[in-house]
DNA sequence: CTTATATTTCAAGTTTTATTGAAATATGGA
DNA sequence: TCCATATTTCAATAAAACTTGAAATATAAG
């Protein structure tokens, strides 16, 4: 991942509606679920959670396929695996661990 | 972390400028740099820069402190680590490393 | 007390992002 | 072909975020 996508992916995390639809594709699993019910779940509307689903996929945090007249999306795993890494590697110097990146041992204090 | 300060966090990692502090930040190391500093290194006005570093102050990504005239900031890896466990908890349902959460083998083909 | 340095705060303007509702596109079935 | 459903696209507006430069605050030194 380079500095643009993680920009823009971090801008993709950093709306309410969006985080939501990402939490609830994370619960409901690989099949994935239409713009339609995803919409009701995060109560958006029909435009709206287009829109926001347009973003998300434009950052790879998700996929869609679409299957007759429904469209449906799915959470991109390997995207937040991407961005955590991104963030880890730049931050925490190399350490690939969440445990070894937050021990207050290495935090200079 | 919450939600809020979640939201708060990606908002704060989704601007080049503020992405670039951190980056020159973490390369610091533990003592911190003056705004001053900072500015200068990512070609930032003195009042660009201030607004960015508290934009990142408030969310908990840095910590500031004054000496003498100058204000030090420095990273605050907790933040990241807090920030980086609220995404693995939420997306990849409790897993808590980066690589059982991006391998391919659990994401469904 | 005055001046210099470091930083922040504020108000104004600009840019970016988000919302809304209507219209357009895509698919499937009668 | 005509109609219904699902979704997206578009244009207009609204809201939020960013930038700028000037003024204000904080600290220190002469």
């Amino acid at each position: 991942m380079d500095e643009f996508n993680a920009l823009a992916t971090f801008g993709a995390l950093s709306n309410v509606t969006r985080l939501r639809i990402l939490k609830y594709l994370v619960r409901m699993g690989c099949n994935g679920k239409t713009a339609g019910e995803i919409g009701k779940a995060v109560e958006a509307t029909p435009s709206r959670a287009s829109f926001h689903l347009a973003t998300m996929t434009e950052t790879g945090l998700l996929v869609s396929e679409r299957r007759s007249r429904e469209i449906f999306y799915k959470v991109n795993f390997n995207s937040i695996g991407n961005l955590v890494h991104y963030l880890i590697h730049d931050c925490c110097k190399g350490n690939n661990t969440v445990q070894s990146c937050c021990n207050p041992k290495d935090n200079c204090e």
